[in-house]
RNA sequence: GGAGCUGUAGCUCAAUUGGUUAGAGCACCGCCCUGUCACGGCGGGGGUUGCGGGUUCGAGCCCCGUCAGCUCCGCCA
């Protein structure tokens, strides 16, 4: 073969070996006599030398290195004399003296080096095959390769099969748009990429196999972030015959044993529990960053009867009054104060009220509509003190705490920018969020929408008011949340034929013929004895970005695409031709070049 | 669809209020160098300041437009 050993390997113990290592010319030092190489390979480096002494022939051949030449070199392994070892090294206390060199294949020179972080982004990608020799991407596809080893590992000593589910599948619009594939044989039909594979784990529930998992890829053709990719990796899986707890335990040791084999950090178990109405109470978001406090504090009360009209009109609408200390931010810019205005009207706020504590004061273009007996209140249960900021909701109760919720977040970073806050990536707060509303309004609905999807089971209590009260409905599900995160949920799902078809038909109001070609298979096979069932899906890149400390999942996916969508390497997507595009029955309309 | 930030050498960045020939480190090329590990020394090449237009005696810098990258909102059952 052509290697005895990895960079990586040599020790002080192996002197004198005659060893073959293979890899990339990472540096190299050439002092005219004698050459050191950093050899890389994904093991490690090894420092070869080239003495003149021993071969002028080879040393003359060294001069010609450069960095990313793949080479293979015959020599001796001999302790580095005293003086020069390198403890930053692994194999640091020994060199190999060069006897034979040959140079695999040269390497143009690298256009960024592969040494330094803070290279942009847009290279890295157009070069990723390199960018991936680079320790940080090296690490991280280790890394994923162990979390998915102990996730397959520990869900096979769970009893669970993994089980692939087809990528060509059916269209269902509801939900995320999906990647739509046109049928060649099958002219002017479609398969479309599966959103994820949840109707096929239900029907392998009604199929018997009890317990199945997959990390499975899944397709969302809709407008991408930091941690949403077009294409992405979820792990997936269900369970029959289990109640939410089996899920929450089963869950929890998953997430223990992929932290505890990769990073070697113990978890806490149980994750608390925290229900969807107190998030949205506290923190205005369903999936909260409890790191830090600026909790949203409620004064409803306070302001039913206040001279200040904004405030009290909207208690007498039957809404809220909101608000929260955002500690410490009374430096906050005007720039950041309409920064902070604009993002509340883009969530549907009217404006956003505010009052600065400086120099004992209360500055606010509001604070003279206050009555004393109100800034009293505002002062007690908001910890008023110098130097804080107030910042106020006032609406419908979701609305005012989901726009304080984003305006919260936001201050945070203000926060942690002036050094006032911090958001330790290293504190793990990992919350189940339960108790989610069933169903919720869609302004864009007539009807009311499933809140996640309409698979899920209602709470058995609640289900006495489906009909009467949908709103209050609570639904079986469960998301788990990391540090502000939605790293997963699932649900106990609707295990009963006739459920399932009421809930499509007069819950959610979808025409008859739609539920029919739609779910029809669906509704049909849960009347054939399916068990009761339930899972959760983990989004897997997002699981290895928080498990790095990364904070976009490119940095965890070997390959991944730019904020458009597009493969800036392969180039993709890209045009194809006319023929292609006869053969599957399609015509490309008002693009230009097609 | 909307908002913000960014764009200067291969890479990372600098360039006073609008002012002479746009600089530095690394990388690259040549020469020198036998114990370095961010090797060192001497010398050299390399620029449509993203692109287009405008203001000005004069634009990397100001204005307008446009393109690209990133971030966020919308969207993500």
């Amino acid at each position: 073969m052509k290697r005895s050993h990895s960079c990586g390997a040599l020790r002080g113990a192996d002197a004198g070996k005659e060893v073959i290592l293979a890899g990339w010319v990472s540096g190299r030092r050439d002092h005219g006599g004698v050459i050191f190489i950093d050899l890389r390979d994904r093991e490690g480096l090894t420092q070869i030398v080239f003495n003149p002494s021993l071969s002028s022939e080879i040393s003359e051949l060294a001069h010609t290195l450069r960095s990313e030449f793949v080479v293979r070199i015959v020599g001796k392994v001999s302790p580095r004399p005293e003086g020069t070892k390198n403890s930053a090294l692994a194999t640091g206390d020994v060199e190999v003296l060069a006897s034979q060199l040959e140079i695999l294949n040269p390497s143009e020179t690298p256009p960024f080096p592969l040494d330094e972080e803070g290279v942009n982004e847009d290279l890295r990608l157009r070069y990723r095959y390199l960018d991936l020799r680079r320790e940080s991407m090296a690490k991280a596809l280790r890394a994923r390769h162990q979390a998915a080893l102990a996730i397959r590992r520990y869900l096979d000593a769970q009893g669970f099969l993994e089980i692939e589910t087809p990528i060509l599948f059916k269209s269902t619009p509801e939900g995320a748009r999906e990647y739509l594939v046109p049928s060649r044989i099958n002219p002017g039909r479609f398969y479309a990429l599966p959103q994820s594979p949840q109707q096929f784990k239900q029907l392998l529930m009604v199929g018997g196999v009890e317990k199945y998992f997959q990390i499975a890829r899944c397709f969302r053709d809709e407008d991408l972030r930091a941690d949403r990719q077009p294409e992405f990796t979820q792990i997936d899986l269900e369970m029959s015959f289990i109640e939410r707890e089996d899920i929450y335990a089963l869950i929890e040791g998953l997430v223990k044993t992929v932290w505890k084999e990769v990073k070697g950090i113990d978890l806490p178990t149980p994750f608390p529990r925290v229900k969807y109405r107190e998030a949205l109470d506290l923190y205005g978001v369903d999936k909260p960053d409890r790191r830090y406090g600026l909790t949203l504090v409620d004064f409803t009360e306070t302001f039913r009867t206040s001279t200040f009209k904004v405030f009290q009109s909207a208690v007498a609408a039957g809404g809220v009054v909101k608000a929260f200390n955002a500690k410490g931010l009374a430096m906050v810019t005007t720039g950041q104060i309409e920064d902070l205005t604009n993002l509340a009207k883009s969530h549907g706020a009217k404006g956003l009220a505010w009052i600065k504590v400086e120099k004992g004061e209360w500055k606010s273009p509001i604070v003279k509509f206050f009555s004393e007996a109100e800034k009293k209140t505002l002062t007690e249960k908001l910890k008023v003190e110098e130097g804080d900021l107030l910042l106020f909701g006032a609406d419908q109760w979701l609305a005012a705490c989901e726009v304080l919720g984003f305006v919260r977040i936001r201050c945070a970073e203000y926060l942690e920018k002036a050094g006032k806050l911090k958001r330790d990536p290293a504190h793990l707060d990992f919350h189940w969020v339960v108790d989610f509303p069933l169903l919720r309004k869609d302004p864009e609905h007539p009807n009311m929408v499933a809140s996640h999807h309409p698979f899920t089971a209602p709470v058995e209590e609640d289900l006495q008011w489906l009909e009467s009260e949908p709103e209050k409905v609570r639904g079986q599900h469960y998301d788990l949340v990391l540090n502000g995160v939605e790293l997963g949920g699932g649900s106990i799902r609707i295990h009963k034929g006739e459920l399932q078809d009421k809930v499509f038909r007069e819950i959610l109001k979808i025409p008859a013929d739609m539920v029919t070609s739609r779910f029809g298979y669906m509704i049909e096979a849960l009347k054939f004895g399916a068990p009761p069932h339930g899972g959760i899906a983990l989004g897997f890149d997002r699981l290895m970005a928080l498990l790095l400390g990364q904070e976009s999942i490119r940095d965890v996916i070997a390959f991944p695409k730019n904020a458009r969508g597009q493969d800036v390497m392969s180039g993709s997507p890209a045009e194809v031709t006319a023929r292609q595009l006869k053969e599957i029955h399609i015509q490309v309309e008002g693009v230009s070049g097609s």
